[in-house]
DNA sequence: AATGAATGAGCCTTCATTCAT
DNA sequence: GATGAATGAAGGCTCATTCAT
């Protein structure tokens, strides 16, 4: 039978694109390699063929979509390193933010990512690793920076996944936006407030958490550890 | 092989009880029928017919687990109607924070109830609204009259994200405390100092919109509402 | 548990009742022993108890409706044994009508009989041998009246062929009437028209074919055998 | 296990072949798809892969086994459109009978079709329609033409049934012919004799329904129509 | 380089039957 | 006598992967 002999590199490029989508749409489990093959267009030994099976398909798109993601907003977008601790706050708030809901050009990165954080699958541990501690510990410093250094690991800590945790949890109802939010405003914008909001709740988080520690009665649970 | 013929009743509860476990440790789909009734020490056969089906069984587990979850803490503890906001928003987080951590106590409601709002199974949308929304509406309600009638609804919505959020994400990786918390502890112990540093960030993180409502700046987006 | 203690006896009825229906309406492989009792009210464990198995019901079942069949509709009708041939065998194809189409007094009999014609299952080989041969005899021994005694073996068994067909494959369409056949009229009535019917189209090809013989060309194949 | 790859359509027609064996053999339900597979030296997923699953290749299997009974017998065999009606008769009678009895050229076409009449399956409604509603209408067509005009639908849906039936019920045992046909003679032959008799049989019976309406006696129910 | 036919392990479900009560 | 919980064999189907071409 004759066959239209694409490039090669082109159907590799549109199986990761397919597989991103539909990964994101159905988690791992859920999508069939038959799916991706048929919505690309290719064979459905492609995928072996390419990427020598379905789970390392599904880390190659994982490590694509995240690269991407960081490439695109990096994490303290385009701040010079000195900048004030505060503004470099907001700058990664803002990235994660992007990194998240900005389905249209980032691919499904932020689905991924998300779906990742819960439902863990076992291929991509280390990747996982690889990829988002470096950005845990930008975070890290920033709040460090803020709290002082008489902070204990577990204030640091605490204020960490507050923060965090605000921009991960967003993405939980498949991308679809909280109903307080204006409908038909630009995704950046909703990205901005967004950002505003967790940035200065988050900042004043810190800050009482921080006076605790100026009080001098940073203390707690120590004496238990 | 010699098998007790036990009420019916026991097989049941032992199999729900089980199901609990596998469901919160792999998530619906690369749970198998056989291993819960394997573990069960029950016939491949038992979840049909006690409970109709795969997806049945998920939903009984599920709906059983945060049911479980909200009687043994009740979300507002046990604060009289008229305790101050601060403290019922104290009580209210300490609620969560059991219901996701707690898992010796309560099955594994908390790991089930996250992965359902990160992984939405199709047969569990009705019981998720039965039983999520009333919860949101009771944070939304200590969140307003923390904020004042002044509030708008973004602004409201916001902050019930933040709060919310922060209590949500902390069960994602699989029950694994992060490593900056003391081990050995008792998780109750564990459960107090989340509630406080998460009950002390989100009530500067509130204070400080209300305080930005009172000043009058209150118009942000609110022509596009 | 307390349950109402029935007769035993009405059970086994009941239960021989709905089988009835439900194989007549699925055939015996799609019948499943559960529907059965759900319908009759019974246990699932009722028929095993009973009739000591499915298929000890099914040939129950078949067993009962045959001979009901022939006590309601006696082969030969209520003729006297000494009665012309012709009026004989008008009365043989009315008794069979009415055993195949006549459901509302003989349950399903003449439905179970055609399905167990063209999809023989293993369990009633016996009974349709003790059963069904009789009847043939008695279509048999008209046959022989009318064409003489120089009909040969062969050409008594096409005319016997030719008339019980056309009875049996009435009962095709799942007891649904030909679309020619007047709605609305009692069921007797259009027995009656369909047993004039084959009557007289069977009593002019037996004569046919007897005339056949009395001509004297009496070796078809005969030669052959 | 060594295993030949073959072109693919060999396998789709083995199956096919096999499948027809089974199905006519065992009917739908006891078919196990199993057998099949293995009978045809194919995997179990090879009916899923090449049909689509067990009632798509029972609706293949049918739709071909009739098909190609129509294609070696056509319903009129090969006589002209304008050839006396009584010959017509006899040629639609003998392909009737090659088409169920001729099983070694046929596959099962005969017994597929027999047993779908009696137990239908649900999948087949259709295909049935499309395929023998044709045929009833080419008797059809003949016996009026037998009958003249002033015959009554009744009296034409009746001797059309007559006829039909007598064609349709030969297979009712499982193709094994009754004791008193000729042994060890070929089919072919047998079929020749059976045709001449339910020619002959039929003729008698449509000229005896035709002399009594031509007797002016066409009144039977029909008041009632 | 790329295809699609073929595979087999594994899953959920159905169902007649058994057994303790 | 009668129940319903429990069983296990079997069936159809899905799916990632392999293999010959």
């Amino acid at each position: 039978m004759m066959t239209i002999r694409k490039d090669g590199l082109q159907t590799q490029k549109k199986l990761l694109k397919v597989a991103a989508e539909v990964f994101a749409e159905k988690g791992y489990r859920d999508t069939t390699v038959a799916e991706i093959c048929q919505r690309s267009g290719s064979n459905v030994a492609a995928i072996n063929y390419h990427f020598g099976g379905k789970d390392s398909l599904y880390a190659a798109v994982w490590k694509k979509a995240f690269e991407e993601a960081l490439a695109v907003y990096p994490p303290e977008g385009h701040l010079p390193a000195d900048a004030p601790p505060a503004a470099r706050l907001r700058a990664l708030i803002h990235s994660h933010l992007h990194r998240i809901l900005d389905h249209g050009r980032l691919g499904h990165a932020g689905q991924i990512l998300l779906r990742e954080l819960s439902c863990p699958t076992e291929v991509i541990h280390q990747v996982r690793r690889d990829l988002i501690s470096p950005l845990q510990k930008l975070t890290r410093g920033i709040i460090m920076e803020l709290l002082g250094p008489q902070a204990s690991e577990q204030q640091i800590g605490f204020c960490e996944m507050s923060v965090i945790h605000q921009c991960l949890a967003i993405g939980f109802r498949e991308g679809k936006l909280p109903a307080f939010l204006p409908k038909g405003r630009p995704i950046a914008e909703i990205i901005d407030a967004l950002a505003d909001h967790i940035t200065r709740f988050s900042l004043a988080g810190i800050a009482v958490v921080q006076a605790k520690i100026e009080a001098g009665g940073n203390r707690e649970m120590k004496s238990q550890i």
